[in-house]
DNA sequence: AAATATTGGTTGTAAATGTAACTAACAAGC
DNA sequence: GCTTGTTAGTTACATTTACAACCAATATTT
């Protein structure tokens, strides 16, 4: 198992990102799969709904920058599993906005808890100045706006 | 669309970095995808075995942490699109050893000057100082080892 | 108003992935 | 030797995802 390139797996920022990315992933999966048998689109769903508040599939779609068909499904599953209702709007009956139950209110607190923690593991690895920078170059690299909280 | 957490999702690592990983991997594709009609595993397994030259799948599995399934049919597919060649072993016919063919490594110095080109224009977008902490933090959240080369 | 386009969302189907069960080759215990 | 266990790799099947076609409601054009 020689050494034939200089370039390294390791050096190629996709590669890393998505080994990372997975890494952190698979751990945190445990907590909305293993407790609640969500899936992640689920998950991601339900954190956009308890963090900004109700809004209409499209809302997510672009906020959370999914593609309608796997909104639509995990909204399907959240609502079979009382996790959240939708209210048609009168004045244009394409639109429903979506609402977590009371129950899915707990569960998005009980796995916002979780996250949190799980977030401050992570962070505990690194410096508060490393934290910050890796910080502002994902959110650069992932093309989000910079000041995203003020809209 | 109101606020309704103090925790966003953006602030939340598996979820940002999972987004970055994602922006990346998408934009990145285009070159083994459109140019060759790879699929990401295939990509990874090319590269792993451009970078360290020829292994055995189980290697594969090993250093680039994907399951023998995914690895057994990346290679199926490599191996179609007559891009490396299997080699059993005379003391262990369990073992194959693989390696790229020719055409596979025209393909994959083309596809690793794409991906230097690539990764040169995401750091780019950093200082170095960004660049060398992003890559650290990385690494240490993948879980890689600090010194995987010294092996 | 009728025809056309656009938008929000769902459904159908093929491709891809994950998991488990399996085969074949070797190793170890007896 | 013959069972039992392990390892490398494949295959089969269920779940998940991607992509396209679709439907219904509204907007736009004429």
């Amino acid at each position: 198992m020689r050494r034939d390139s200089e370039f390294d797996p390791q050096d190629f920022l996709p590669y890393l990102l998505n080994q990372a990315a997975e890494t952190l992933s698979l751990e945190f999966q445990r907590h909305y799969r293993g407790q609640y048998g969500m899936l992640r689109t689920e998950w991601r769903v339900l954190f956009h709904l308890g963090c900004y508040g109700e809004m209409t599939a499209k809302d997510i779609c672009v906020r959370a920058r999914l593609h309608k068909t796997k909104v639509s499904r995990a909204v399907a599953a959240l609502q079979a599993k009382r996790l959240l209702t939708r209210r048609e709007l009168e004045r244009d009956r394409r639109h429903a906005v979506l609402q977590l139950t009371a129950l899915g209110q707990r569960v998005f607190a009980d796995l916002s808890r979780a996250a949190h923690a799980f977030d401050s593991k992570v962070r505990a690895a690194m410096t508060p100045d490393e934290a910050e920078i890796l910080h502002r170059c994902l959110i650069r690299i992932a093309g989000f706006e910079t000041a995203p909280r003020a809209g």
